[in-house]
DNA sequence: ACCTTTTTGTGACGGTCGTCACTTCGCTGC
DNA sequence: GCAGCGAAGTGACGACCGTCACAAAAAGGT
């Protein structure tokens, strides 16, 4: 037996301001749209300008380039939002989305969500939260892509995708752990670079991997290991 | 004798939908600074939240990593705004900001410029646009960053930087060409790789360089050039 | 438990491009 | 004019890492 997730948009971040009225208003807008695994949702270029929620599942936003290199801009889940660019100005879409779970979303035509934020500071005020902190990662990946050799921006990523370990404190863990070849798509580089950089990060005891986890035994030294590699180079060779 | 520019917001793109009246009020609550060139108007990292209005002269948005490596995100010039993301977030400064000319700036605190917002829908629409636009550039950044050759970013961004030549139709110009150096730091290569890749093409009779011009004579043929070397493997070797 | 598919680890090879070094060019100021 | 300085062009070299190839391990379905 499974818990069926209701056609509500009570869990989306956005709208957690909204009262019940106005969030019901909007309900009844809303399309509903149900993706398998590895459907796509919007491709790259299309003129659609709906905003959609993510009401149960999960989605990789991510481009292909004409070599067919994959790139990930980021993964969300129930309670995020997509499709707000195009809705704000207009313009195709700037990246394709494909679920990568069985996923419900709610569909919202871009009037009514601009309508929403006229009528509402509190939700215009989240969305340029939303904006603000995707330029923010935006910049940070311009910034590593340009000066961290290909081994430190995955330590980095390892880093970032860790989550402290409830079991044990102290330790932190990336559960489940994704294919590499997808962890390397958000690092741009190749799934063999990613396995050959933590090959050589599991003889130093700082990580371990155990089945679909992969601890971080020890994080302060994987941070001084990371650290320490940006000092001598910014990944190019000595100096 | 030199033309002496007002301390008015009357050409910041922002505001120009506001009346008179609340734009007089902002300016009277603004604080004004000059910089030379190539002083820091602000530094990553620093707490400070003010928004900052460009009334004269130009910025360049960058930073510079451990190693002394220079990523260059933007160049701003009059009417132009920067300093938003902190006040939105209250977060750090993402990135430093470096005056390129003899610089005027207005100076405007968060609380004031988050106000303008909540009583001013117009503005927080033209911010939303801004971000937005942030946000798409730096995607694109990020897919040049990984899927194109270093040879293929200097072609792709002298093709942005062009403008129409109002002299000969179908002709375009880079005017004034900055150092290459610069040109390296927005694409994350060095200026050797730069200059390499120009002489390339001199030899075409696609572009031609004379003094601090740079003439594009057939755009549609560099344009041809880059999309073909994009479909034989991303710039990494054959396939 | 078995077969199939996906994921992972690792060796070998070679192209790209960052680094260093030096020369030449073009400015600006005196 | 010439000196001085930053910018630009170019050769040489080699490290990094993307590509290919294959084997081993894990996961998933029946």
């Amino acid at each position: 037996m499974q818990i069926e997730t209701g056609r509500t948009l009570a869990d989306i971040g956005l709208f957690e301001d909204l009262d019940e009225a106005e969030r019901h208003r909007l309900e009844s807008h809303c399309t509903w749209r149900r993706y398998a695994s590895g459907e796509t949702v919007l491709e790259r270029g299309s003129e659609s300008s709906e905003v959609l929620f993510i009401i149960d599942g999960a989605v990789n936003i991510l481009n292909i380039s004409l070599s067919g290199r994959e790139v990930a801009y980021a993964t969300l889940r129930a309670g995020d939002c997509f499709g707000e660019l195009a809705a704000i100005d207009g313009k195709p879409r700037s990246a394709s989305v494909v679920a990568t779970e069985k996923t419900l979303v709610a569909v919202l035509a871009s009037e009514e969500f601009l309508t929403v934020l006229k009528e509402h500071v509190e939700v215009t005020f989240k969305v340029l939260q939303r904006l603000t902190s995707m330029v923010r990662m935006g910049d940070v990946r311009i910034m590593e892509l340009s000066t961290f050799a290909a081994t430190q921006r995955v330590y980095a990523e390892i880093l970032r995708m860790a989550k402290p370990d409830a079991a044990v404190p102290g330790r932190w863990v990336i559960h489940p752990l994704p294919p590499l070849r997808e962890i390397a798509s958000r690092i741009s580089t190749t799934r063999e670079t990613v396995a050959r950089a933590l090959s050589l990060l599991y003889p130093t005891g700082m990580v371990r991997r155990k089945g679909k986890s992969l601890y971080i035994l020890d994080r302060d030294k994987l941070e001084e290991t990371l650290a320490a590699l940006q000092q001598e180079g910014g990944g190019h060779h000595h100096v």
